[in-house]
DNA sequence: TAGATTGTTAATCGATTAACAATC
DNA sequence: TAGATTGTTAATCGATTAACAATC
């Protein structure tokens, strides 16, 4: 990746690849900027940029490629192997969480689990291990992941903080209340529902 | 509300004002906005004009008096009385969100549920009747509700987008794949947790 | 007073959009 | 050719940050 690509960018191009991979079993074979911005809420312009962003070229004649296109985001968003992804908090949020946005993702693997309630270690969660939170800075690295999800509560955030600092994690959703602070070379995505909610119903209410 | 402020800005008065409330817990009065930048992760020029948005006020030399500042934002983001509610998509995914981001928010009260499945329908789920699908166009404005979370899978989103549009939701909480093609007077919050994930990997691969 | 903070405006930054020559 | 699209730069827009007088 030589170009800087803002996250915003990067989500954007995968939210395309999943229309291409739609219109594919359509059967189509080539699309339109805006025919992909009509159907994703962006703009042509903006289209444009992103896909020249992941080196994906078109033609002016005949749009994209819809195949080409969708080998160029794979290849600029997978990489080679999947992403090894470990989930802090074991319950029935992050159980639905990964049965509902990992499941079927080739790109992205989930390794372990880690919960601090005995009840919950020991056993397997979603196809894999749950460890003991104690456990976690020494199997993180072993099993080379770098990812995680955090579905703690609030008052685990310190303790994981440190974990997810010291065992080589890069990127982190964290769908627990507070953000974590973490040193700058680690990425995290802080997705906080509670005040996504709350921000929805004031803007709703001014209307 | 005279002023126009951003979404992003109630969002972080929202986190704002659940720090504050765990200041309060700890026995704190007074805070400064860089404390409160510090625990949120903003700056502290964006707390105050944050504040300020949320008709605020501190004094230069103690700060901003916790109470008075969480009666401000209870104000501003709150309102009178709570949202209503509702949810479509009964699964897993849905009672867990519900579980964890809505119980306890004194502002926002679930009102009803619905899916399109007859084992999920006609039962109680998570303290609210869970109705078919079909009958949302006439339970939604009965129930006054306002705002709409949606766990539902992708092929259900053409059926929601018409029922959302015609039936009073001004705020919709979007969980599912696609965006909802949702006239502009409907606010759409669409939280893509595969692309946020998948966006994670690319970035902590090129790093 | 001296030092630090608030309220608020101006400057900066980055991302989105518009524009258009080159192309098919 | 005429019409429409791509690739790419310039203009616009909005949000964040810096700055500083007023205040305590």
């Amino acid at each position: 990746m030589q170009q800087t690509i803002s996250k915003k960018a990067i989500v954007r191009l995968s939210i395309y690849r999943r229309y291409l991979r739609s219109l594919i079993r359509q059967g189509e074979s080539h699309v339109y900027s805006h025919e992909l911005a009509a159907r994703t809420g962006y703009t042509s312009s903006q289209v444009r940029r992103d896909l020249m962003g992941a080196n994906a070229e078109g033609s002016a004649s005949k749009g994209y490629k819809i195949k080409d296109l969708i080998h160029k985001l794979d290849e600029f968003l997978d990489g080679d192997e999947p992403a090894k992804v470990v989930l802090f908090g074991a319950g029935k949020l992050g159980k639905a969480i990964l049965q509902f946005f990992l499941n079927h993702q080739r790109s992205l693997q989930l390794v372990a689990a880690f919960d601090n309630d005995l009840e919950k270690t020991d056993r397997v969660i979603c196809g894999v291990h749950c460890y003991h939170i104690d456990q976690a800075k020494e199997i993180i690295p072993n099993l080379e992941a770098t990812l995680a999800i955090i579905t703690a509560p609030d008052a685990a955030i310190p303790q994981l903080s440190s974990i997810i600092s010291e065992s080589g994690i890069r990127g982190v959703l964290n769908f627990a209340p507070a953000p974590m602070a973490l040193d700058s070379r680690i990425d995290e995505q802080h997705i906080d529902i509670t005040s996504e909610l709350q921000a929805l119903a004031c803007l709703s209410r001014s209307r």
